[in-house]
DNA sequence: CTATTGATGTTCT
DNA sequence: GAACATCAATAGA
């Protein structure tokens, strides 16, 4: 059926894909395959953030914290989230733009991410930004590294049908439509409104 | 199913 | 101090 995608064939889609900006970017990343370290799944929500945008941590210029962010696209930006989690980014080309990945279908590894999670329901493994970085083991030892090398890789997957919304847990700009999941998947971190 | 709340560390005002 | 791109547990409809 689906035939191995070449080496080759994933570094033309990447280079592809970080040459957009975060908002074409985020809804073109649904049905890729993101792991660290062989630990991971498909890629089934997202969310865009970018430099005019007031929800970002981009939106008040460079600091310490989203420097990579103002870096070179297709690195990884993680940041603390609440005090108690971690949240992963990967960098899109344009000014200080990102897509926060926010849940994926787990399809590998799923006994290491039931180790660390400590659960045992596939369903609740990668639903969310702050769950699929614990299953994964992404922490702030990975703010900066590339996405095409190791422990990460990222491979596309055949094209998803993509429905969109607002972002979740923010309070500004909270009705910018820039949240895209893949239509019908029960991996996702919340229902989409009115479908 | 929805709504609420406590836990927690960093960043920003 | 306040705010925060969240989660798990709890209570109620």
């Amino acid at each position: 059926m689906n035939a191995p995608i070449s080496r080759r064939e994933t570094q033309r889609r990447q280079a592809e894909l970080f040459s957009f900006h975060s908002v074409a970017a985020a809804p073109a990343l649904i049905g890729w395959t993101l792991t660290v370290d062989g630990v991971g799944g498909r890629i089934v929500e997202t969310e865009a953030y970018d430099h005019e945008d007031p929800a970002s941590h981009s939106f008040s210029g460079p600091t310490p914290r989203n420097a990579v962010m103002f870096g070179e696209a297709g690195h990884v930006y993680v940041y603390r989230s609440y005090g108690i989690h971690w949240c992963m980014n990967l960098v899109c080309a344009g000014h200080a733009s990102a897509v926060l990945i926010r849940a994926l279908e787990p399809t590998e590894g799923l006994d290491v991410m039931i180790a660390r999670r400590g659960l045992d329901e596939p369903r609740a493994l990668c639903s969310g930004p702050g769950r699929l970085c614990q299953a994964l083991g992404v922490t702030r030892e990975h703010n900066g590294m590339r996405i095409d090398q190791p422990p990460f890789a990222l491979e596309p997957g055949p094209a998803a049908e993509v429905i969109v919304g607002p972002r979740i847990g923010i309070t500004r700009a909270a009705e910018v439509p820039w949240r895209f999941g893949e239509r019908g998947s029960r991996y996702l971190s919340k229902p989409f409104p009115r479908v």
